[in-house]
DNA sequence: ATAGTTTGTTTATACTCCGAACAAACAAAC
DNA sequence: GTTTGTTTGTTCGGAGTATAAACAAACTAT
């Protein structure tokens, strides 16, 4: 917990009208002092703060209720006050994103990936200024990483591709830069980015590429686990595969992953985008490849549902812009596997996913660090 | 979020305080000043309040820093300050527990099962008058029983046993007392009460009875999922399972569970004390029975691990006192199926867990709902 | 027109923490 | 024994917060 004190009971009631008046709009000063329970010369002093910082605008009056009474000044939020910076990190590309406060793009920008600090902070310095966006609207900078990260100190544990081992990125990049800047593990940015425009407290977000993993949001909250290593899903095993002897050891690691995820097609000498374009189709040999891939992935989502009860679980990665044809299949053996409801969709973010999900990270920690 | 205002900032420093005294006793003024960054003449106020209210106690002076100056005055943790109530209300008994802030039981007694609520609310009111107890220090009650609750409204969603279903049991039984009470699932408490003793923000919670569920603490919180049904391991299933046609469906529920809790035992003719306690005792059936046991919980905890990276695993419930045989075996499958490290232990509290975890759940519940 | 209602602003007040000043208590050096 | 420097805990005025009450403005219904 933090200490109160004045400071903090004005930052309070400044996010949390701004936040009324970003989740209600329009709405008038009265309204936000009813819904809030805060008096309305309160309101009065934080919306005219808020004004003249240009975070909200008065619309025009509205209607009068019933037996009359003097119009309220409608307030609306403005998007266009804030700005934040997603950088994905991934092992061909680094994507640069910045969007204004309703996660809309108003930048984008793709560069060859490396792991020199310089270069990178190089990259989103050139976009910003190429954005046109006023410097002193950014919020913050978000960085999502395909590695293991210690979210506290903002060092990467572990992400081989880029030759990084207990590298502090965040001691690194941050000396470039006014701004806050957070880092986290890209598929946990990605979860955050699919929540950000499908509002929920409780989902498991899983990513299918050529591996897989996922991220786990509960309580609303991201769940990272003691050691930051939650959603390692890519190490699920089942009595089965202990039968036939397989193991998460040292020589070969990922059981599941080898058999539900990129990697299982291409062993087999296929793309997941062959394979799954050309299910049903009469061959034999595919069709049973897709059905133990479907099967063993919707007994997983299963007990995942069965386990955390989630709202629903969202399928992303580079692979689930081809499972449109299973999805309906994945819904109903779920279904029949446990009785605990779920929803059960693809992403909708696609290759943008990381970016705009730092983004939402870097939100999500700025709102909440200044009041816990 | 809540509001700000000078009642939200005071009652903030206060516990603020009034915590750092008791995690961190003995401690003087000038100490919590510099930890907490309140400034000294805040904490002598609040302090002064604190031992007026008799949370705290002066306990002497202590020693001078190298170089002189004034000695400081020790506080302490008066446990003896506040009082919770826990009910366990099981299936045959209801278990009624008093402790002090120290988790020290001070009065224990055990009532015969009712589902009658003025029943269980006299048991309540009989138990705090035979303690002794000041019932002004006491600051609630926490309820944990063997069904589905929504622990916002306090509904239990199903309790066959008692024949409860969406029964507001908060709603009926709040008008017997002036206390906050808080209703809680009986594993969550259990959980809570585990980890009350043996501080952990990430741990998962095995209980394992005549039937098998879990308890999820993420980030420090209880995980109850999107409808308070999180923890169902009872319904894990795996691909062995479907191939010989088992399934979660109305007539047989828990294809887990079947196999993995004193049921599997039951089906079988035997008790699971009895088949723990001649394991490896030269009887070839009961050997097989627990090693099948032992090898399909091991890769459930190994999944669990995998996904969640909890700090540790617990295990209790009824059959967990007889584990101790193969609890090591347990460790090293566990080990040898995911590369992610976590601790695996049996519970410490027997049968006092929920009635326990119940009070911790009431302490968290008040602690946390002040200021959020 | 008039009365009643609602909105938004102004003003005085209550309450919080804080910083500076202060007295008291102590160790070390002389 | 005295002095010096340090630390602790208290006191008091000050800055800044939300709030209630009073007020002005705007509107509907009669």
């Amino acid at each position: 917990m933090k200490k109160g004190n004045l400071d903090l009971i004005k930052k309070m009631n400044r996010t949390l009208v701004l936040e009324t008046i970003r989740r209600d709009q329009p709405i008038s000063r009265a309204s936000i002092s009813k819904k809030l329970g805060l008096s309305r010369s309160t309101v009065t002093l934080v919306v005219n703060e808020l004004l003249e910082k240009k975070f909200v605008f008065e619309l025009g009056l509205g209607d009068s209720t019933v037996g009359g009474g003097r119009k309220g000044m409608k307030l609306g939020f403005n998007p266009k006050s804030g700005y934040g910076v997603g950088v994905d990190i991934g092992r061909s590309n680094i994507i640069i994103i910045i969007t204004d406060m309703d996660s809309d793009i108003v930048f984008k920008e793709i560069y060859p990936s490396t792991n020199n600090v310089e270069t990178i902070a190089n990259y989103i310095s050139t976009s910003m200024s190429k954005s046109g966006v006023d410097t002193k609207r950014i919020f913050g900078i978000g960085i999502g990483v395909p590695g293991l990260v210690n979210t506290r100190s903002g060092e990467i544990i572990e992400l081989s591709a880029l030759g990084w081992k207990n590298f502090n990125l965040l001691e690194q990049i941050q000396p470039y830069f006014k701004y806050p800047i957070f880092v986290n593990n890209d598929v946990n940015c990605a979860a955050l980015g699919e929540r950000w425009v499908d509002k929920t407290d409780n989902m498991i977000f899983i990513a299918i590429g050529s591996g897989i993993g996922s991220a786990i949001i509960a309580n609303g909250d991201l769940v990272e686990g003691h050691h930051f290593s939650a959603g390692e899903i890519n190490l699920f095993i089942d009595r089965e595969d202990i039968k036939h002897g397989k193991e998460n050891n040292s020589e070969s690691i990922g059981v599941f992953e080898q058999q539900v995820s990129g990697l299982a097609f291409e062993k087999l000498g296929y793309s997941a985008e062959f394979v799954l374009s050309n299910y049903k189709k009469g061959q034999k040999e595919i069709d049973q490849i897709i059905d133990q891939f479907v099967n063993y992935l919707s007994i997983t989502l299963a007990n995942m549902t069965s386990f955390l009860n989630p709202e629903k679980i969202v399928i992303g990665g580079g692979v689930s812009k081809s499972l449109n044809v299973v999805i309906e299949d994945i819904k109903q053996k779920v279904a029949s596997f446990t009785n605990i409801p779920v929803e059960i969709e693809l992403a909708c973010l696609g290759s943008d996913a990381g970016a705009l999900g730092a983004i939402a990270y870097a939100f999500d920690k700025i709102q909440n660090e200044d009041f816990m």
